[in-house]
DNA sequence: AAGATAATTGAACAATTGTTCATATAAATG
DNA sequence: CATTTATATGAACAATTGTTCAATTATCTT
């Protein structure tokens, strides 16, 4: 049982005047969830080596990806899925070839902003 | 099986440079896995909502980050010790009270340009 | 047309995750 | 000291995740 006074906000709060204000600058339930998935598609370490590599080079294809990293061509394809769908890489298929680049600037500011942290640790 | 040529890379990739070029400013499987983390600790809807938060008031005790976001105490609790872990986030004991707030200015920048990105699709 | 190659996909599996509930600790108050 | 309040924690649970394996699609080569 919560009770509320007149603003709707729950009595029973420490800082009434932060958590109004707060509470005022909240965005939507669908823009945490998205933002979330943004950070979450960079979120596994093959996935992270993936856009790594992307950085280093424009293009490459799923084979050469799997190549570097060390693992199979199945493993990278599904993680490319997961970056395509999140619109972090974009591709060209060339003949046979799918070539994989970062789908924007935003991607790499984002990602550098993260290498940045670890390395500053 | 996989055969490997002098330079110890797999003969079967279709760049060969490239693969090479990468292969040599890659990093450590430890440097990965902790970025990985890094952005693994803003991967989750209600940890996004304490994020943005605390970037709107410098300093929320538990229960007014509870009240905010809409939640309980207990699903805050376990998430900011997630985020106490991966050092996005310090405390202040004062009293009963705990006041979390962000580790330090990199948090910031690198929520803030997930904001952005998210923002201006 | 047949075979080879590059990539994708679906199913299955163990492993991890986030919440709830109940309980525990720690500090303030009566 | 007993009670209340603020937070933390452990166990349990369903839900999600990342990889492997096998099979499939699409394209090139002969």
């Amino acid at each position: 049982m919560i009770k509320r006074n007149s603003d709707n906000f729950e009595i029973s709060c420490v800082e009434k005047d932060k958590v109004k204000s707060v509470k005022n600058k909240m965005k939507t339930e669908k823009f945490f969830h998205y933002l979330a998935e943004t950070f979450k598609a960079m979120s596994d370490p093959t996935r992270t080596k993936i856009i790594y590599s992307l950085c280093q080079e424009k293009e490459l294809c799923v084979r050469d990806i799997a190549t570097i990293i060390g693992t199979t061509n199945s493993a990278i394809s599904h993680q490319l899925r997961t970056l395509r769908n999140m619109k972090l890489v974009k591709y060209n298929k060339v003949g046979k070839v799918t070539f994989y680049s970062l789908d924007d600037i935003h991607i790499n500011n984002l990602f550098a902003e993260g290498l940045r942290h670890v390395e500053e640790e």
